[in-house]
DNA sequence: GACGATCAACTGGTCTGACCAGTCGCCTGG
DNA sequence: CCAGGCGACTGGTCAGACCAGTTGATCGTC
């Protein structure tokens, strides 16, 4: 008999075990603490690491591991010969990035994988952002989209930084800032995960093709957006990532991301 | 007329920024690159402080807050004393948890938009675990709702484990790693900021009526997955997310929560 | 010989003090 | 008014020291 009388459970001294803390977790924890507090907002300046070795009363090499870790996790920025101290940039999606990247790399999960959440991620800000957008939200798209239609040919680069400034005022304008920041996370980690690859994989007028039915595929799906048809821009988003990936994805991968096309199964046989 | 002669621009110089590279950065990407490379596998130790400031010919400090850089990674644990040093970790999700945990946390996204993007998540799961899951996982699950129900009247805890423990075998048998990792981040960050909230404001008995209520919810998402039935699974995911957490957001995040129920706009008026 | 206490040789955590290169702001000389 | 130089900072790095804790061998006891 597992369960034990329920009233126990509150009586029974349930201690943690305790480990010792260092002294520049606690400095970090500080300082994190009021970042994602509030007060120390974004572009707000910490006093410099002499100060604080003050006012924490530890040496300054406590207080430099503590700030290398906010440092690492992207809260803060520093510089060296400013004479106002460590900028604090509040929180930002590089540390996701960064996490699904390394995940991405690790053997934890592969490109598939992240391609198939790309997948999911996209649809779902589609499917938000066709009900939820605004007039300008449109405008802009319409243009980011004519401007990508313009550098297709000749730039891949600024092509590219078009394409993800789509992808982002898409995410932001399906209203939830968490969804945004996950889907750029991840389209960063994509991008910088098989960037290399297709550089040296394709040649310029494959590339150039690519970049031609990418517009096309953007334009329908702005044309679904407009229309206020969330299933069809979702639709459209992962059958687009489905084809600009598939044939770079590992053919073991492949099924998986045909699963992730949401093609109910109403074909015969499998 | 922005658009200049294509053939210009792999002829300019587009140089990059040189910035220069802090020395503890150098210590922490080589190891790091070890630990990804394969080689200093999850279980292996790294050399001692001295021996390493040997090794890349630097000071201790600088080392020692590569190591700190690394450690916050979650990709090696250092405790003192340990004659063998540091030891490798490997890549872990505790660090994306972290991540969105401080998104969700800060002031960029609320409560509203959490739940919203975990119905978003979990509907996914739900989806791809409908097609993709195997008998075992579906016997694992019938277990967990067995337990969920035998532990409903008296146990919130460990209620509210089984539940969780019921997302993390969902998510996992969508197939999708990286899918189950946010999941499981987005749920834990859920739990974490409504948990207090609930205690507080509920008394028993309304409680115990939503923990049968949520028993019939998993009830009919386990009937759905049994039949393959990504759809419906996905669709009663949703709006048992929806129906538990809505009563605890915040008035004016709602109509955000009811966005996400993908119900397409078919009725007559807004 | 088996076993528990003791101890020395480590470890990582922290502090101090110093130096360097870079940056900023002032101040001066044109 | 502006260019240039001159401090007075900054963060980055190093060296050396001490501490508390862990480890493993050593030693004394039974």
């Amino acid at each position: 008999m597992p369960a034990e009388s329920p009233e126990r459970l509150t009586a029974r001294a349930d201690f943690r075990p305790v480990r010792p803390v260092r002294a520049y977790q606690r400095v970090a924890e500080q300082i994190e603490e009021r970042i994602l507090g509030g007060s120390l907002p974004p572009g707000s300046r910490l006093p410099g690491e002499r100060e604080l070795m003050r006012q924490f009363d530890v040496g300054r090499s406590t207080i430099r591991e503590a700030l290398r870790v906010l440092q690492s996790s992207g809260l803060i920025r520093s510089r060296p010969g400013d004479p106002q101290g460590a900028e604090v940039l509040g929180v930002s999606p590089d540390t996701l990035s960064h996490a699904l990247g390394r995940l991405a790399r690790s053997h934890l999960s592969g490109l598939g994988e992240l391609i198939q959440f790309r997948m999911l991620l996209d649809a779902e800000s589609y499917r938000l952002a066709a009900r939820l957008h605004s007039a300008d939200d449109l405008r802009r798209l319409t243009g980011l989209v004519d401007e990508m239609a313009q550098l297709a040919p000749g730039d891949p680069r600024g092509f590219s930084a078009a394409d993800g400034e789509f992808h982002r005022v898409v995410a932001e304008a399906s209203g939830n800032a968490l969804l945004a920041l996950c889907a750029r996370a991840v389209h960063d980690a994509v991008v910088e995960a098989i960037e290399s690859k297709l550089v040296r994989a394709e040649g310029a007028g494959e590339a150039a093709d690519a970049m031609r039915r990418s517009v096309a595929h953007h334009r329908q799906i702005l044309d679904a957006l407009g229309a206020r048809d969330g299933a069809r821009a979702a639709r459209l988003g992962r059958q687009a990532l489905h084809d600009h990936y598939a044939p770079h994805v590992p053919p073991q991968d492949r099924p998986r991301l045909r699963a992730a096309l949401e093609e109910e199964p109403e074909s015969p046989a499998g």
